[in-house]
DNA sequence: AGCACGCCGACT
DNA sequence: GTCGGCGTGCTC
């Protein structure tokens, strides 16, 4: 008999392509089996998502009668894929506007892409021998060392967690000790049942090594060396794919990984922790924009696995969602748990503000953080700085002409960076010589403007050149970014220096505001915050205040390290406001006040989380050719139904209009209802693609929607 | 997305 | 004269 078997493979949402290709079969495939299609002239990889009986195997799902190409191979020595990883991928492409296909694919390692039935056998065959030999290792259970007793909030929280079944959000003070709370939560469902997986997401790559060896120290011994996997693009290609089987198989009893791994196939999930589920790294910001964090909480819901978000500083949109019931309002649907306890750490650093508009005119660091760093450093303590702007300076400029650093081919300019004497474009990377004079005028005196961490690394380095450590050495600065730890392992390295104390002042960008338990740290600096205050991004103000937040849990980690020192935690603000709210509210740490402010300002001006967007963004040759495709794509959206609950906003530039000579613009979609916005989206999506073939399409490179966007 | 086909600039 | 740029079109 004959079978048409309809594969997801990968084709972009707006290729011509459906969702769906349909190819004849001699046999039923289930759905979910890996296949290997006919495509063009190409073989490419599939997932069977339908498979038919038909009598005349002739007539595709859709579309003419044409005669059905056979496939290529089917996968079948790997289990398919199951029906909650299928509706995981189904949701996805539906909520955020893209192909089925784009999105099984991309959830599925590379390197399943590339090999064939044959390869994957032996692969597989090798795997399970020594799973085998693994497990005759599997030493016992644990003896217990090293596992903490929990504290009466943790204690708490985990009961919660045990009794309820809807997310959670985990709402800790820094240091209040949720990583062990995760791991409590996936131990005791671990030894509850033999064949439940969990899942842990950490929102960087930077951040998984110390997770993973945590994770592997607790559980290695009891479960087996092939417990703990995890998924990142950090990986190789061979290391992905293992992880991926290990999950897929269900030997791997826990994923950690980044945003990615949210799509891992896991047939036994049973939890899913979202660590700092506040962090905007959980939204893809390139080809289908999705918000991990979001995704876990619906596959969660779907597969009736447990989910935790955790966060001291959660986002609004979380928090709102966990609000109690109160009065006639039933409350969020989260539960929210608090732990506002640091457990081991000192006392929560003490904010200081320092009110620039006292200073002279362009001081870069004020006197009295300079006396606190210089205390510090006679001492022998830590301080860290902290500059969000890479580089040396963010432009060069001629004092003659006014020419500047500008990029010939974005809206922005270049950046000085006097280490490699380069200008370096941070939106398209072109690079070139620092030229030795005036390109424009000639003249010799061109000079930077504003600073970058490279030239505050080398302020300090000059301001507290006479100075000497408690040993009598000289003192060391150093500086971490995105820059100094571009080669291979130079993260590592640079931090292991932090901890040994060969390091008195660290700069850097937010890079190493996340995460890192650095235990001598006793002074965090912000020199420069004051950016985000006045942006027209409505969710600066949120990332400002998680990232200072985030700063300030740096300093005073270790408790007996400030008692034996006999210090002070302290967080210094360098700002021309300081009697901003957001700043009031930090030297509380208070997010509690700062959130409820932050959604009473956004409930008032209808925006997220009482609100629902998506952009629709075109690039195009010129930006009059990407507008005038947004404002026919407004046009046709008129006659669709629905469409009366839906605000469309006019057409923009983005704020940097041209990105590799690319012109850039977009068209902000709002509604109160999440569900009229998907409505006119699904509706529209076809009338865009439409539009491309016509005069209006002209010109356009790519259109694109992204659901739920972070920055506007 | 790939991968072809197809028409215009600097070079073995 | 070719090699190669990326614009347009097609894939069950």
């Amino acid at each position: 008999m004959n079978w048409r078997v309809d594969v997801a493979v990968h084709t972009p949402a707006h290729s011509a392509l459906g969702d769906l290709l349909s190819y004849r079969h001699d046999a039923a495939l289930p759905k979910g089996t890996l296949v290997r299609v006919p495509l063009g002239r190409r073989e490419v990889l599939g997932v069977v998502w339908r498979s038919e009986a038909d009598a005349d195997a002739a007539a595709p799902a859709s579309g003419e009668a044409l005669a059905l190409k056979p496939i290529g191979a089917a996968l079948d020595t790997l289990a398919p894929l199951g029906e909650g990883w299928r509706d995981l991928v189904a949701f996805a492409a539906r909520y955020y506007q893209r192909s089925l296909g784009e999105i099984a694919l991309s959830a599925l390692p590379p390197q399943l892409r590339d090999l064939t039935g044959v390869q994957l056998a032996r692969r597989l065959k090798r795997r399970a021998s020594l799973e085998a030999a693994a497990d005759t290792e599997t030493t016992g259970p644990a003896d217990g060392t090293g596992i903490p007793a929990l504290t009466p909030e943790q204690h708490t929280a985990m009961a919660e967690i045990n009794a309820a079944t809807v997310p959670f959000l985990l709402f800790v003070s820094t240091g209040s000790g949720k990583t062990e709370v995760y791991l409590r939560c996936v131990a005791e469902l671990l030894e509850r049942d033999p064949t439940a997986q969990a899942l842990v997401m950490v929102p960087e790559i930077n951040l998984t090594p110390q997770l993973e060896a945590r994770f592997r120290a607790r559980f290695e011994t009891d479960f087996g060396a092939g417990a703990v996997v995890s998924l990142h693009s950090g990986m190789t290609n061979p290391q992905r794919l293992a992880s991926w089987l290990a999950a897929h198989s269900g030997t791997a009893r826990i994923v950690l990984g980044t945003r990615m791994a949210v799509f891992a196939s896991m047939p036994a999930l049973r939890l899913i922790v979202v660590d700092e589920e506040h962090d905007p790294s959980y939204k893809q910001q390139e080809g289908a924009r999705y918000s991990a964090r979001d995704l876990a909480v619906w596959r969660g819901r779907r597969e009736g696995a447990k989910v935790v978000l955790g966060s001291a500083t959660p986002s609004l949109e979380s928090w709102y969602r966990s609000r109690p019931a109160e009065g006639a309002d039933p409350g969020g649907n989260y539960l929210r748990l608090a732990m506002p306890s640091r457990v081991g750490a000192g006392a929560l650093p003490t904010v200081r503000t320092v009110d620039m508009n006292l200073q002279p005119a362009r001081t870069v660091l004020s006197g009295a953080l300079l006396d606190a760093i210089g205390q510090r450093i006679a001492r022998g303590e830590q301080s860290m700085v902290f500059l969000n702007r890479r580089g040396y300076a963010p432009v060069l400029a001629c004092g003659d002409c006014g020419w500047k650093s500008e990029c010939p081919h974005c809206s922005a300019f270049r950046v000085f960076h006097k280490i490699d004497r380069t200008l370096r474009c941070h939106h398209c990377g072109f690079a070139e010589r620092v030229p030795r004079a005036c390109p424009a005028c000639g003249n010799l005196d061109i000079a930077p403007v504003g600073r970058g961490t490279e030239r505050l690394e080398e302020h300090l380095g000059e301001l507290f050149a006479g100075v000497t450590r408690p040993d009598g050495s000289v003192v060391r600065i150093a500086r971490i970014d995105a820059d100094s730890t571009r080669a291979q392992g130079a993260l590592q390295s640079q931090l292991a220096a932090v901890h040994a104390g060969d390091v008195d002042v660290l700069v850097g960008t937010q890079m190493i505001a996340k995460g890192h338990d650095f235990r001598r740290i006793t002074l965090v600096a912000a020199i420069n915050p004051d950016g985000a205050l006045f942006s027209s991004d409505f969710r600066a103000p949120e990332r400002l205040f998680s990232l200072l937040m985030q700063s300030a849990g740096r300093a005073g980690r270790d408790a007996a390290y400030l008692a034996a020192q006999d210090a002070t935690a302290e967080m210094w603000i360098q700002t021309h406001h300081p009697q901003h709210p957001l700043f009031a509210a930090l030297r509380r740490h208070d997010y509690t006040a700062f959130a409820e402010q932050e959604l009473a300002d956004r409930r008032a001006a209808g925006m997220p989380p009482f609100a629902f967007q998506a952009l629709l963004r075109a690039d195009a040759r010129t930006q009059e050719a990407a507008q005038a495709f947004l404002n026919a794509a407004d046009q046709r959206a008129v006659s669709l139904p629905g469409t009366e609950r839906v605000t469309r906003y006019p057409a923009v530039p983005l704020a940097i209009q041209r990105v590799a000579n690319v012109e850039r613009a977009q068209m902000l979609i709002e509604s109160p209802s999440r569900a009229a916005l998907q409505q006119l989206l699904a509706q529209w999506q076809p009338l865009l693609q439409a539009l491309r073939r016509e005069p209006e399409g002209k010109g356009v490179i790519r259109w694109l929607v992204d659901v739920d966007p972070h920055s506007i």
